[in-house]
RNA sequence: GGGCCCCUAGCUCAGUUGGUUAGAGCAACGGACUUUUAAUCCGUGGGUCGUCGGUUCGAGCCCGACGGGGCCUACCA
């Protein structure tokens, strides 16, 4: 037993009403020799087997079976002599608790009535039954505070505002389903993919997310600083470079699951943090590579809404299902600017393009760049069904290898979904004289003020110099999974985003 | 980075051309009620109007700076 001492400390002036009443509350309980924060609790069972276990009780029925649970108290009813309240517990099913006079007394239901407030967890003993108007309820025969809430819950009744959503999502987990479904749903996703690809042989790996260089994509890296080795670190922008170095030390299929950090702008389809999927897969190409893309997104899609034609959490419906198509860059342009466009078109007449379709651009943009402008404008923009748009300029992608037919491409694919790019592909480069001479012309563009660019990565050179079995490469952003299978934007997905502090 | 908009009670929001004491719903407090589902009825309290400065006889409202947020736009997944 340890002696709680029931004096406030020091009186908070200026609290809102609300919380003052609640703390006198809990000072209340505490001074009655009762608990408001107990270690434990009688419970026996959970809301949601009770909901399972007495479906079939019909109104004004009796189980005869007692119970303990708990919950939250999201709604309260206390009238006079019976006392209703309904908590909420689990993934948010929702339980009605009764209180009689009758069976708890008059001094628990008084006390019930002046200590308790929506939003306390509380633990109830007593019978299973359903209510006169047919609602499952347990009665109760003893009531205990488990925790007294000192804030009150959020308006029920409507939406919080997103800032606050986000700032205080314990407080959105509680009162929205949308929240705590969406909380639920991405390790439902994430155990798709894992049994996606275990099913397939791959090999699941943690690689560093503390790098002494940053390579493998094209965007300005978070630095740190190590004390101990006295040296610069960067949290890595991807993974890709270690996964090749494991693809060359023989893991022919290997995955990772984990965090990129990219020090960049952040809005409804980026953060600066984010759960990225890469995978590699030795004898494969970025054909293959689409094919297997396509199955971990159907296959996820099936395990989460059980059909490949769903309806997104804030309407509309969403239709993953049949072979997505493929277009290809150079051809796609052409046709969408009335005249052949190839790697060898004249970089005046694309900026000529650009300028007439309006599009501004760098005006140091390279060649590339202003095709997949193009692109964006004309064909990005009018896709309605996921696509795999394939065979990239080469000056812009300097780890994917060159077209085995066509000159001035890649294999590389994007793939896009509802506008925006939910995953790339590479048939990877493996040629390490080639891989070199790229990632040289990289780090001059890094000498030249690029922070983007890539450093020059020798131990990555070493490795290919070993070696690398020709292979297929994806990298798809997991967040991005999880809008498209719902609809929402970036930061609903994820349950803790990046926010200034108040 | 550029443009536009927002910040008022615990929560969600009104607030007229600058003018008495800043309002509503939910929530809260007191009372009635043994079948309520955002109950109903009677009564009550709750505000440094984001912060600081300015204009004015007078500022939630007008002006400026700062903080936080949203949307559009540019770049990255």
């Amino acid at each position: 037993m340890c002696v709680t001492d029931v004096t406030p400390i020091e009186e908070i002036d200026d609290l809102p009403e609300q919380m003052q009443i609640r703390r006198d509350k809990r000072v209340a309980i505490l001074s009655s020799g009762e608990d408001a924060y107990p270690v434990t609790v009688p419970v026996t069972t959970t809301v949601s087997a009770i909901r399972q276990k007495y479906a079939h009780l019909v109104a004004d029925d009796h189980s005869g079976d007692a119970v303990g649970v708990a919950g939250r108290i999201m709604f309260m009813r206390n009238t006079g002599k019976l006392c209703f309240a309904q908590i909420q517990a689990g993934a948010g099913e929702t339980l009605q608790l009764m209180l009689s006079l009758d069976r708890v007394g008059e001094v628990a239901l008084e006390s019930w009535k002046s200590l308790v407030d929506i939003g306390d967890i509380v633990a109830v003993e007593g019978e299973v039954i359903s209510s006169k108007r047919g609602e499952l309820s347990v009665t109760a025969d003893r009531w205990q505070m488990a925790s007294k809430a000192l804030r009150p819950l959020p308006n029920l009744h409507k939406p919080l505002n997103e800032e606050t959503r986000v700032r205080q999502r314990y407080a959105d987990l509680i009162v929205r389903d949308t929240a705590r479904n969406v909380a639920r749903l991405r390790p439902a996703v994430m155990s798709s993919l894992r049994n996606s690809f275990a099913k397939r042989d791959f090999i699941e790996v943690e690689t560093p997310m503390l790098q002494t260089m940053h390579g493998g994509a094209a965007a300005r890296p978070f630095v740190t600083k190590s004390n101990a080795f006295d040296m610069e670190l960067f949290l890595r922008i991807a993974p890709e470079l270690f996964l090749k170095r494991c693809v060359v030390g023989g893991i022919e299929r290997v995955f990772e699951i984990n965090r990129n950090f990219r020090n960049e702008g952040a809005d409804s389809t980026h953060s600066p943090e984010f759960a990225m999927l890469e995978f590699y897969q030795a004898y494969a190409d970025y054909n293959d590579m689409a094919d297997l893309t396509q199955a971990l997104i159907q296959e996820a899609a099936l395990a989460v809404h059980g059909s490949l034609d769903f309806e997104l959490v804030e309407g509309g419906r969403r239709d993953l299902s049949g072979e997505w198509h493929r277009i290809s860059v150079f051809p796609a342009v052409s046709e969408a600017v009335g005249q052949e466009i190839t790697p060898a078109t004249p970089i005046e007449t694309l900026r000529a393009l650009c300028d007439a379709a309006e599009i501004s651009y760098d005006p140091k943009a390279i060649h590339g760049k202003l095709v997949e402008e193009l692109l964006e404008h004309y064909v990005v923009e009018n896709l309605t069904r996921p696509t795999f748009v394939i065979d990239y300029p080469v000056d812009t992608s300097p780890l994917v290898r060159d077209h085995r037919t066509v000159a001035g491409v890649v294999e590389k694919w994007d793939l896009y979904i509802d506008g925006y790019e939910a995953g790339t592909g590479y048939s990877e480069l493996i040629d390490p004289i080639i891989q070199r001479e790229r990632l040289v012309a990289q780090s001059q563009l890094k000498d030249g003020g690029d922070a983007e660019a890539m450093q020059l990565d020798e131990d990555f050179l070493r490795a290919l110099e070993y070696g690398m079995p020709p292979s297929g490469g994806v990298g798809m952003g997991v967040d991005r999974l999880l809008m498209t299978l719902t609809g929402l934007n970036i930061r609903e997905t994820i349950l803790f985003p990046l926010v200034k502090p108040e």
